[in-house]
DNA sequence: ACGTTTCCTGGAAACGTTTCCCGGTACGCT
DNA sequence: AGCGTACCGGGAAACGTTTCCAGGAAACGT
């Protein structure tokens, strides 16, 4: 009894599954119900249309039964081969830019029942490869992205097979994609000339990784205000605390230190936050980073940030899919969401008098 | 031409699909390669052996038609059912311990080629319900929850489908699900000696909801060292940095204000902190916080915690779930990671000699 | 009262894959 | 040389669902 099965033809799956104590199919409910199989899938996905009477019996047998709908059969075979699954490509689930982020496309996703998928590329191309591939192999409907800039061929690909893809945060090359993104350049520059109308004109500036879209664009829109800062007062490719942390005592060791610093991205807003806390002059050294991050309210005095909303950015990109879901068919559209400078002290303190303050004036204290 | 297809078997197919630019399946791949669409399958998944001439043909033509992998179809078939997925439930997306727990869980599942499917209960029971039921839907090979407390009863039913479940964070009255959770009480009644032991008598205690677990289980250990604290003292039911500035501010007007407080939560120690920092208090009053959040260093004095650590319960939890995908069946074993007090100064502040502090006093500058 | 349309229902054919099973070839062993 | 074994490859049957199609009953119009 336990060993074979007659070869008989139903016969053989309904023993093996009551047996194996498999999952209960649509046959079993119809079975139950004394309905057709197509029955009980019109009843499900409440289509087409059936006596209130059968549905009873079906829906009844159902949950008699225990079944549970299969969402990867269903959509094998759907017209639309749709899966009810968009995926997310972020930097990193885990901060707080990205993850705002997430949330916000989870959100528009979850009202239309749709899943996110998501997976942090670490501003790795060959991660970013992998995720969209392995994304397109599992079939999801959509794909938003924050592209590395640097694996662009992948997501052609993807967008070859049919895909709706949304670039977010950072523009990308591609015509067949809509971008959401920031106006960086705009944003950077606004906050720099108000620290030249402060008087600041030895102003450091800060910037992530130049491979990456966003810190080139703030980059531009510091350099707009800023033509012809020396040198040594601007260090890019900075991707970490760390490394914000080590250039920024560098140039506060230097014989001329700046009297500003422009930040282009959070962590290197924290880091040099942070050294000039420790050096106690967080209150004689400007300091203005591009994206908000918590707390920075309650530091004193607090730091003033060019703000973006990546919430808004994550529900516009979402929109964006959802519409394309929905059909839309036109060319690619370019959303700009504001950013919004958010004053709280430390982008508002004057550049001191001197160019070089005296050592005894930097150390008074600051109230 | 356009209009209908005679009705032969693999040519209606192959037209139909090069008309309409279908997806290329393993069988285009059978037929330009001119082996048998086993053979690809085999290829595909390289198992089973085929010649390396073979091998070689196979993927030739693969590239040639830009050949996908459908991994629903895959699944569908496949002996042992399997998606590659695994489903996780937080409490929210965007806060920093959920981001850090999702990053960690969707790193051990990266490993594996495992993808991670999440969404956000809001502590919501019904909006728990929801997911989990979509996410056995979508056959996810298994779940890792934070659990509201209050949807058990649709966690047991995809215990019963057979989807390990390892519930993190928060312990589970269900025998059938492996948990991880942190040292709660232990945590919280040390940073409770600590004050006791700095003099305080009159500790405030503000707590989260206590329909959540942890929550209940820190309280337990505030009280385990302070098990007479006058009832106005301590407020629970508090899930917001709002609600949790108008508790304190409440507090703080008391005849006999709190020497110190104790905060269940991330919010409500930032709430806390930040009333204090209004009053000037900061430096006067202690306060020592559950969970670690970013920048508690920065301020001054620096924010005292019980830092848990939500990579290791993420891993952790993932450790478990992973091996219940391995095949083990054991009874559901119970992980407890410890947590780490951090002194960073607002927990290390004496009480002041007399009970209740002159206002005088109290509003002199802090330093 | 009869033809025609409409509506509901069930059987069966897909969807793209894996897996079972069997035929065939090559190889090793005696 | 003959036999057995091991291995590789292909055809076809699933997996659980949706959708096509056709049949039958009911409703409608004249």
């Amino acid at each position: 009894m336990t060993a074979s099965f007659p070869k008989g033809r139903t016969v053989t799956g309904e023993r093996r599954r009551a047996e194996a104590r498999q999952s209960v199919t649509m046959r079993d409910v119809a079975n139950l119900a004394g309905v057709g199989i197509a029955t009980v899938s019109r009843v499900v996905n409440n289509t087409g249309s059936v006596t209130p009477e059968l549905v009873e019996k079906v829906q009844e047998a159902a949950r008699t039964l225990g079944y549970r709908h299969d969402a990867t059969a269903s959509s094998l075979r759907r017209a639309d081969r749709r899966t009810g699954t968009v995926a997310l490509v972020l930097e990193d689930v885990s901060n707080p830019f990205s993850s705002a982020l997430h949330r916000a496309v989870s959100d528009a996703a979850a009202e239309r029942g749709i899943l996110v998928l998501s997976g942090s590329s670490d501003e790795s191309p060959e991660r970013e490869r992998e995720l969209v591939e392995t994304f397109t192999a599992r079939r999801a409907d959509g794909l938003i992205v924050v592209p590395t800039g640097r694996a662009d061929a992948t997501i052609e690909a993807a967008r070859r097979l049919g895909i709706p893809v949304v670039a977010v945060d950072r523009m990308v090359r591609l015509d067949s994609v809509d971008t959401v993104t920031v106006d960086n350049q705009e944003g950077t520059a606004r906050a720099a000339a108000r620290l030249r109308d402060l008087g600041h004109r030895r102003v450091a500036y800060f910037g992530d990784l130049a491979t990456i879209w966003t810190a080139r664009e703030r980059f531009t829109g510091f350099t707009s205000v800023f033509p012809d800062v020396p040198p040594a007062l601007i260090r890019r490719e900075l991707h970490s605390i760390d490394a914000a942390e080590d250039a920024a005592r560098a140039l506060l060791a230097l014989p001329e230190p700046p009297t500003a610093f422009i930040s282009g991205q959070n962590l290197i807003t924290i880091g040099i936050r942070r050294v000039l806390q420790d050096s106690g002059l967080e209150r004689r050294i400007a300091l203005t980073g591009f994206d908000d991050f918590p707390l920075a309210d309650l530091l004193s005095p607090g730091v003033s940030v060019i703000a973006q909303d990546p919430a808004a950015l994550g529900a516009e990109a979402a929109r964006l899919l959802l519409s394309r879901l929905d059909g839309h068919n036109g060319p690619a559209r370019h959303s700009v969401v504001p950013t919004r400078y958010i004053a709280r002290g430390s982008g508002e303190i004057r550049a001191a008098a001197g160019e070089a303050p005296a050592a005894a004036e930097v150390r008074a204290p600051g109230r």
